[in-house]
DNA sequence: CATAATAATTAGGCTAATCTAATTATTATG
DNA sequence: CATAATAATTAGATTAGCCTAATTATTATG
């Protein structure tokens, strides 16, 4: 049998997989600690014991990243949150907004007939409601070409596929804007003295936002 | 917010509760370390703990039962299990021997929204695939009045409606001799010698059953 | 490049849940 | 009803994850 991992481990791995995506590099105590909610000492703790499993490559002083083995470990994590996050939305009539604390629990739960049978009943789904790619069964991610919104001229548009805030409060944000997942977006403007951009949607409806809405959605051009 | 337990509390209340349904009187330490399958002294120690949070009543030497606050909450788990249950062969197909593994986990997801949405997604199922009655939301879990088909008599018959043996193995046993849930079954001989029963389904085929087997179906005259 | 600031680790402790071995309490029986 | 058998508890350890305080290593800066 396959070893099976604490919650803890799980969401260390996960929490690692992350930072290493933005980072590239080594990830270091510090960061880990703060995503965690933890206390430095204690991730050093952890990651003793998970180098010991062979789930971290663990360099004293320096850093640690995952493994190959902890590289699968942790996209299985985040293939079982972003298809329970497709279940609570689709199958149970869940919000966007209030997914991501019941996916967090059910992510854990350990069976591949349940995985493979979920993905099978939710249509083999390709991304979460929040446009997050979802891993297939081997682990393999679909390499996203999406930017960010703020990446855009003055001119450009793209197709809203994905946001980097997951948060309660930016996703009902968006709803209020009438921002979805899907529509055409177009940068009408851009104000110079404090960056605000007046987006044009589909239906020629235009919204004015902030720089920091705009460098949380993700768009496909 | 509700005080959230843990898993094993969880599991030590649900066993506990099944301990009392039974037994009626108090639960025994011994009895308790073979189901939860942990040593004698474990027992001790856990129950003081939860007897300090007032989940249990604890008389040391003597036994121990649930308080209310710890039924509610054995209760929730149960419904939480059934309905997870329902959902696993109703809407992803899985076979009734196979889930019951899955939803010792799924059990434990706390979150009274994601459990009133699934009820609802599953038609408010009154029972689980194996014929187990499912509490409603206030905890009330409705009398059966079931009785097992080893208490009649030659000649009476009753419908199908539950199991109280759980393995896979016995489910198994009985998609093969073709008994299921809501079949009326009628006992036609039972052989004194060793009390194995002739048993009449409907369509009239007839199958010879242990009494191993008669002692673990529950049938409603 | 020496020193100050920051980051990481070690040391020592805590809690929940488990264990084994030893002890005490309860129940059954000659 | 005394003693043997059984059941339960106490005592003392262990492991995973976490903490604070103290120490050491790394990085940045005058």
């Amino acid at each position: 049998m396959l070893p099976v991992h604490s919650f803890t481990e799980e969401n260390y791995l996960k929490a690692i997989y992350k930072l290493q995506e933005t980072n590239a590099e080594m990830v270091a105590t510090s960061a880990l600690a703060q995503v965690m909610g933890v206390h430095a000492p204690s991730v050093t703790d952890m990651l003793k014991r998970m180098a010991q499993k062979k789930l971290v490559i663990y360099q004293k002083s320096k850093g640690f990243k995952l493994t190959e083995k902890g590289k699968q470990v942790a996209v299985g994590i985040i293939r079982n949150h972003r298809l329970w996050e497709v279940f609570l939305v689709d199958k149970l009539g869940f919000r966007w907004d209030e997914v991501h604390d019941l996916a967090e629990e059910l992510e854990h739960i350990h069976s591949d007939a349940l995985v493979s049978k979920l993905d099978a009943y939710l249509g083999f789904p390709r991304s979460d409601p929040h446009g997050d790619p979802i891993p297939d069964a081997n682990g393999v991610l679909p390499k996203s070409k999406a930017v960010l919104l703020a990446t855009l001229s003055i001119g450009e548009q793209g197709t809203f596929t994905g946001v980097t805030d997951h948060s309660a409060a930016f996703l009902n944000y968006l709803d209020k804007a009438g921002l979805s997942l899907g529509h055409i977006i177009k940068v009408k403007a851009v104000e110079e003295f404090d960056q605000t951009y007046t987006l044009q949607l589909k239906g020629k409806k235009e919204v004015v936002v902030s720089y920091k809405v705009v460098n949380s959605l993700l768009v496909s051009k």
